[in-house]
DNA sequence: CACATCCATAACCGGAGGTTATCGAAACAG
DNA sequence: CTGTTTCGATAACCTCCGGTTATGGATGTG
C-alpha cells in the first residue's frame, strides 16, 4: 500500500495530541480535513488506530504499532531528501545559506566575502525566512546552514558556532509614552502589550517576549506576527513593544519606530546552525570555517550603550 | 517536503529501467502519466533527477542520491505497514492466509481444521488471489502467510515450508485432437501455444510454461491470464494448453476441458511461505507448526498415473 | 528514406484533499 | 437543571492532482 508521508505526520501529531481538534490547528489545516485523512488511513491499513470518545482519540494496539514505526520512515525520508538537495548544491556549486530576518547584519556580508574568495566557482545563495521557517529549511536540506538567533526550537539537532552576541534594546511606536524616556529597564515593560511570534516557535518565542526575566509576571501578547514586516507594521501601529537586538535600529530603522537602550534583560546571540544529522559537505565545512574566523571572541559590551538609542540613526 | 512512497516507487521503476515507456508498462500506467509525476518530483526537490536524451533516462548526480536512498524509506514504511497489521490480526485474533488460486486443497483443508483446535478462539481467514498478488499481499502483511506453489517471484524474501509435492498434467480442451491420447510426453506439447501467467510473475510463469524442459525450444503464448476463471475459460475456448498440478482435474473439473497424465516434466510442489522481515507472532508459529505436522515426508509417487486422467473426475 | 523508438505536450475526466457550516453528544459551570 | 463549551462526524462544495488517449518532434536504424 502507498502512503504520503503527509499523512504518516497528521497521524503522528493526532497520536501525539490525543486530540483532533488541536491536531488540526497545528497542522495548519480544519478540523474535518484532519477526520477525514485519519479515517482514510484506518480504512487503507484495515484498522481501528484510534479510541474515539469525548475525550479525544486514544490509540488502539495497531494505532501504537503505527505510531512506533513512524518514526523510522519519516527519518528515512528526510535522509533522502538532504542526500538530494546535498548532490544537488555539489553539482551546481551553491551553498544556500538560510538566515532568520533578523540575524544578518554586517557578518554575514564579511563571512560570504571572505567565502567567495575562498571558492571563488561557487555561488552563495542567502534565503531570508520567517520566524519559524528556518528550521523546516535546514532540517529539510533546502539550505546547508543558516544563520540564527538563540534559542530556537529543536536546537539540540544542529551544530551551533556562536559568531556575535549584543544588547537587546526595545522596539516602540514612535508616539509611545516611553518613547519620551532615553533608557529603560525590562521591569517598566512588565505591563506593556507584546508583539510576539506564533506560538510554534516554542523557545524563540518566549525569549522575545522576555520570559526568562518576568519572575513569572504574565505577558500581554499585543499581535502575533511572522515576518519582519508584520512585527514593524504592529509595532508602528501602537499594537505592543517588542524586544530587539541592538543592530535592529541600524537595519529596520523607520520615522515611526523608536528604539531605546534596555537593562535588565539578557543580551541576544548571533549563531550558524547546521544539521547535526550528516556530514557537512566540503564547500560547507570551507564556509563554517571562514564563519569561525570572523567571530567575535568576547562580547562588545564596550558599544553597549551606543547602538540602541534612536540618536544612532 | 512530502512524498507519496508511489512517487519513489515509480522514480525506482525509472532509474532501474533507464526507459519511461518501459519503467511505466511495467507500473502499469502511461508513459504521459509517468512523465508528468517524474518532472513533478523533479521540480518538487528542486534537482534534475535524470539526463533525457533519446536512448532513454539517465540519473544525474542528484538522482543517483535518491536512488540509493530511496531504499530505507521504502522499506522503513513496509515494515510500518506489517506491524499495523500484525497488531490489528492480533487484536482481532484473526489469522490470514493468501492461497495461489490452484494451491489449496486437501492439506488446505486439514491444516486450518488442525489449527482450530490448537486455537478455538481464532479465527483463520483465507484469501485466494490472482497469480502473481500472494507474494504482494505477502509482503505488506495484508496475509500472514500464504500456500505457494514453488518456485514464485523473490522466493528468498521468505521461509518456505514445502507441504506436497504432486506430479504436473496437461489440460486442453475437451475437442483438442490430443485429448484422443491417454498419455502424453511433454515432447509433444513444444509446438502448441500455452496458456501463460503475466511476465511479471518471473520464475512462477517459467515454470508454468515447462521453460526447464523445452531445451531452448521457444514458447508459443496462446493467451495471457491472472485468475483461474480466465484461465479456465481461455483453455476451455482453445487458445492453447496449459500444465496444471494433477489435483487441479478434480478441482477444476469442466466438461469441456479434459486433464492427461503427461510425463518428461518435473512435478509441482505446494509450500506455506511467510516473510523472514519480520519475527512470526505467536499465532502464525502454532500455525506453521500445525502445517509442519501435516507436511507430506516424500512424493506420493505411487499414485501419479492414477491422479490425472478425466477418468479421476 | 521510411520506420521505429523514446520523451514531451495537449485536452480531458474523475476523485482526492481541502474548505465552511452545522450537528449531536457528553462534560462542565453556575 | 440548564446554558455553554468541547469533542468528533457529516454535508455540500470547489480546486487541482493523477490518471487517460491522441499526437508531435527528435533521433537513431534497416
Amino acid at each position: 500500500m502507498d502512503v504520503d508521508t503527509r499523512l504518516l505526520r497528521y497521524f503522528q501529531a493526532v497520536a501525539e495530541e490525543g486530540n483532533l481538534t488541536k491536531a488540526a490547528a497545528r497542522l495548519y489545516i480544519s478540523q474535518p480535513a484532519l477526520t477525514k485523512q485519519i479515517r482514510r488511513l484506518e480504512y487503507q491499513l484495515g484498522a481501528g488506530l484510534f479510541e474515539r470518545s469525548k475525550a479525544g482519540m486514544a490509540l488502539t494496539g495497531p494505532g501504537a504499532a503505527l505510531a512506533e514505526s513512524i518514526g523510522p520512515v519519516l527519518d528515512a525520508w528526510g535522509r533522502a531528501e538532504r542526500a538530494v538537495r546535498a548532490a544537488e548544491a555539489a553539482s551546481s556549486k551553491v551553498l544556500r545559506v538560510g538566515f532568520l530576518a533578523s540575524a544578518a547584519n554586517e557578518k554575514t556580508q564579511a563571512i560570504t566575502a571572505a567565502f567567495r574568495e575562498r571558492r571563488p566557482d561557487w555561488r552563495v545563495e542567502l534565503r531570508q525566512a520567517s520566524w519559524g521557517a528556518p528550521i523546516a529549511a535546514l532540517a529539510s536540506g533546502e539550505v546547508a546552514a543558516a544563520f540564527m538567533r538563540l534559542p530556537f526550537p529543536d536546537q539540540d539537532a544542529f551544530h551551533l558556532l556562536e559568531l556575535l552576541t549584543e544588547p537587546r534594546c526595545v522596539a516602540m511606536a514612535a508616539n509611545h509614552p516611553l518613547a519620551r524616556r532615553d533608557a529603560l529597564v525590562f521591569a517598566d515593560l512588565l505591563d506593556e502589550p507584546f508583539i510576539a511570534a506564533p506560538a510554534a516557535t516554542g523557545a524563540f518565542r518566549d525569549h522575545w517576549i522576555g520570559a526568562e526575566s518576568r519572575g513569572g509576571h504574565p505577558v500581554k501578547v499585543g499581535a502575533v506576527t511572522e515576518h519582519p514586516d508584520d512585527w514593524l507594521t504592529a509595532i508602528a501601529n501602537g499594537d505592543g513593544i517588542a524586544l530587539a537586538p541592538a543592530s535592529a535600529a541600524r537595519y529596520y530603522a523607520r520615522p515611526d519606530i523608536v528604539y531605546r537602550d534596555l537593562d535588565g534583560i539578557a543580551p541576544s546571540t548571533v549563531a550558524l546552525a547546521w544539521p547535526k544529522a550528516t556530514q557537512p559537505t566540503p564547500a560547507l565545512a570551507d564556509f563554517i570555517t571562514t564563519a569561525s574566523e570572523m567571530a567575535d571572541r568576547r562580547l562588545p559590551h564596550a558599544r553597549r550603550s551606543a547602538v540602541c538609542g534612536s540618536e544612532v540613526i
